[in-house]
DNA sequence: TCCTACAATGGACTAAGTCCAAGTCAAGTG
DNA sequence: CACTTGACTTGGACTTAGTCCATTGTAGGA
């Protein structure tokens, strides 16, 4: 059923209740949730998993490389399933949507190499801003 | 002398000697600078500068659009007087150190529109990321 | 079944920043 | 120059998001 929680025992995961939980909730429909939102819906499943184990749970999540840390705006990280198909986000400065989006093109291959003072360029991070329809809508 | 104290007094900003020296220390030598380095480098000249008006003066700059706030990592925001020639960031993994860079090519371009999901897009922040020369020597 | 290394817990702690009521002062007016 | 006043400054309390740690619990192997 869980795709990330097959991976994760594939790992020689310990398995607990409090990761079990954690894993099919970041897995679930809902995308880009806050350490405290995982923690919010875990809690209906598993009444009293504590918050720390929450963030030790998805800190190892991130290690892994099976979840990625999203950092939009500066209020708390969110947390991103979708670890196997690279991507770039696009957020709503207003509400605070954040989508998927694939752009064309290799950022990186645009960075001249007289532009790149002697770095190892590893990793390139796009984040488009602008109002989303419904916001738009509303004023 | 300071480019940046000029365009503010041009917009009939109440002049002070705290907003003074927190201009002339964003627009010195170094770029990207914390609120408490600014804080820090401000009380050698004005020693009772508080660290409220430095937080209050560098956010009616971010206002006014003369500076820009960069947030690469998730530690403190920095700074930075360079906002009317726009650029990027490449960022070292290991020391934070910051360098801009002008990548070619207009990455909004790339964001085909059946990727824009009805947003109005507005914005662009693109950071690179990965090892500097000096990281790089000393292992 | 028992053991033990790994995991969970809750509460104290931290970093970065915001908010506020009270005091101070820049700059316009006469 | 002296006066006035709204804008600016201040220190400290408060907030948010997250980390740390000593203690307690338990998954999974022997
Ligand atoms: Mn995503
Ligand atoms: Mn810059
Ligand atoms: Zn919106
Ligand atoms: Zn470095």
């Amino acid at each position: 059923m869980s795709d990330l929680l097959e991976r994760l025992r594939g790992r020689g995961w310990r398995m607990t209740a409090q990761r079990r939980v954690v894993a099919e909730v970041l897995d679930g429909d809902h995308v880009h949730l806050t350490a405290d939102e995982v923690h919010a819906r875990a809690v209906v499943r598993l009444p009293e998993i504590s918050r720390a184990t929450v963030y030790n749970t998805l800190g190892e999540m991130v290690s892994l490389g099976e979840v990625i840390e999203v950092s939009t705006d500066r209020r708390a990280k969110r947390y991103d399933p979708n670890a196997h198909r690279p991507h770039h986000h696009l957020v709503c400065a207003s509400c605070g949507t954040i989508r998927d989006v694939h752009p064309a093109g290799d950022p990186m291959a645009d960075l001249p190499s007289d532009e790149r003072f002697g770095f190892t360029v590893s990793d390139v991070e796009v984040t488009y801003r602008g109002i989303c329809p419904g916001c738009a809508a509303t004023g």
